[in-house]
Formats: structure tokens, sequence, C-alpha cells
DNA sequence: TTAATCCTGAGTAATTTACTCGGCATTTAT
DNA sequence: ATAAATGCCGAGTAAATTACTCAGGATTAA
């Protein structure tokens, strides 16, 4: 149940850009640095991020990157999902989604509703924490109620 | 965010081990037949479990493995804990817990708050979910309020 | 023209995962 | 006493994943 390097990395880079919002493009190598991540790690990670149309970039001089959306329309899950792929916490549920190629336990299976359940969960959670959020340090406090 | 196969396949084991509780002790070659799972890596998984002290075990013919406690006892997040360790989504948290090897970012980082949200919002729910819970299909809905 | 930036694809070392293999130890049934 | 069914243990390994690095080209502003 842990998170890669590459999306912690992507959260924290765009917690980055976030604060630096309306402050024209943020070039990589600043960063790289002012996280204290690899430069050349970051930059595949950012190519992710763009791919998923979360952030702008900006080639040449004065170049860099930027948040295609305002801080507050943003959230981690969005990141995350770019930079890992669905989060589920086991593979039968994620591939099952054609109904073809389920899990052919599916039926039969007693753990299948906890894994849904504990994905549904994160999702959740992860789908309200938006950049601004974090930037502004006091979120919504979510209560898990039986 | 995914689970090994290793906390995958023990909570299922250990669902059959509920599913025959106060059969006597089930032998593994059973299990792992009716799991479709290797029974030589069931044993890797199954020796964790006894080291963590979830299951018996009885050598010898007629021997197997029994769970430690009744069913209603034991919930997901003791065996994937047993299994994987600590179920946290990011390594500085459950590192840092002595406070002499924290990360040295802690105090800045804007990105801890939501990973100890996640966490505990993990454990708190596999903490409410028992093997009898699984077996009995129903167990309490959780509802995640803003 | 130059320098700072992004962009791309390939390569790689280390780690982790998901196992397998071989053999010994214990217990019950005969 | 012996045999058979089990658990127990430590090592080994192939495949996959992770966390990067490397080399060089493309774009743009000064
Ligand atoms: S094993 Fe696939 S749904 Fe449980
Ligand atoms: S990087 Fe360690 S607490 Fe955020």
């Amino acid at each position: 149940m842990r998170l890669s390097a590459k999306g912690e990395y992507g959260v924290r880079a765009m917690v980055y850009l976030a604060l630096n919002y309306r402050s024209g493009p943020i070039p990589l190598s600043k960063i790289a640095l002012g996280e204290n991540i690899s430069q050349q790690f970051l930059e595949q990670i950012f190519a992710a991020l763009r791919r998923e149309g979360l952030i702008y970039s900006a080639r040449g001089i004065k170049g860099g990157y930027t948040l295609a959306y305002p801080p507050e329309k943003i959230c981690v899950g969005d990141i995350i999902r770019a930079l890992e792929g669905p989060i589920t916490p086991v593979n039968c549920l994620s591939e099952g989604k054609e109904e073809a190629d389920r899990c052919t336990r599916a039926d039969i299976c007693l753990t299948r509703n906890v894994w849904e359940r504990l994905r549904d969960h994160i999702n959740y959670l992860l789908d309200n924490i938006s950049l601004q959020d974090m930037i502004e340090g006091k979120f919504d406090e979510f209560i898990v109620n039986k």
C-alpha cells in the first residue's frame, strides 16, 4: 500500500507549481532544486503530467511549467492517477472493468467487496483534497463513520 | 497503492480458515487447492502469520492450521500488517516514528498531512472489517463525510 | 547566435516480488 | 517401528518494477 516515488514527487512538484501559480512558467531546474528531486527523473514525471493535461509547458529560455488549472481545481487523486494509473488495491478490480475480462472468482470471492470499498474510500479522499487545500494547510476534516 | 500478492493471498487464506473455524486444523494443501495459490508460496505466508500470532499450527498427520482467535476478533488490517508491515502511503511517515529519524522535510512539507490522513483512513477502515464480517458479506457501511 | 529551457527514447542498476527447491522435524495411524 | 502426512526452514532465482541516468535533439527569448 505504498505510493511510488513518482507519485510522491509528483504531488510535491505540483504543490510547488501551485505556490507559484500566476508567476509565469517555472523551470524544472528550480523545482528539482527546491524539492531535492533528480531533475532528469522529474522530467519523466512532468512528461506524464503534461500528457494528462494537468500542466502546460513553455519551451525556450524563460520557459517552464505552469498548472493547467487553478490550484483549487486540481486534486491529489488526479495527480496520482496520472502518474501511477488507476488507484486500486488489487488488480482484479481495475482489470475487470469490462465485465469481459472480469476475475473468474469475482462471484464467489468474499474479499472483493472489501477491496472495492477500500478503493472507493481512497479515491474519494484523494479527490477531495485540492492543491489549494494543501497550500492552506487546513483542508476539510473527513470523518469516517460506521 | 497496490497490495502485494502476499497480502491478497493471505486475506483469502484467512477467510478460508475462518469458514472452517472449529473444524480442526486445516492442512495447507487444502487451502492452496481451494484458493488456487501455490502451496509453497502459501507456506511462506503462513509462516509470517504464525510469527505474528494470528494462526496456530499443528504438525504431523491430521495437522494443519487454525485461526488463533475467533473470526470476529481478526481484522483485515491485522493480516495485511503481518504480511506487509505498516500500512502507510509513504515511507517518511512510518520511518519517522521515533522523532529521531524523522523526515527532515517534515516541518515544511505540505503533503505530509495528506499522507497521514490517508494512512489513518486506510487503517481505520481495514481495522473495522473482521473475517466474520467478510463471511457474512454484509459488514457495516462506512460513509465518508466532509 | 547563444543559452536556457523543454522533449524524447533508450538504457541500466538496484530492489522487490513472487515465487521454487531441497530437505529436515513432528505427529499420528498402523 | 515404520510410514505417511503434515508443518518448518533457509536458500536460491527468474521476472518485473522502480528509480533513476544518458545522450542528444527541438524551441524560444535575449
Ligand atoms: S480474487 Fe478476483 S475478485 Fe477476489
Ligand atoms: S517529504 Fe517527508 S514529510 Fe513530506
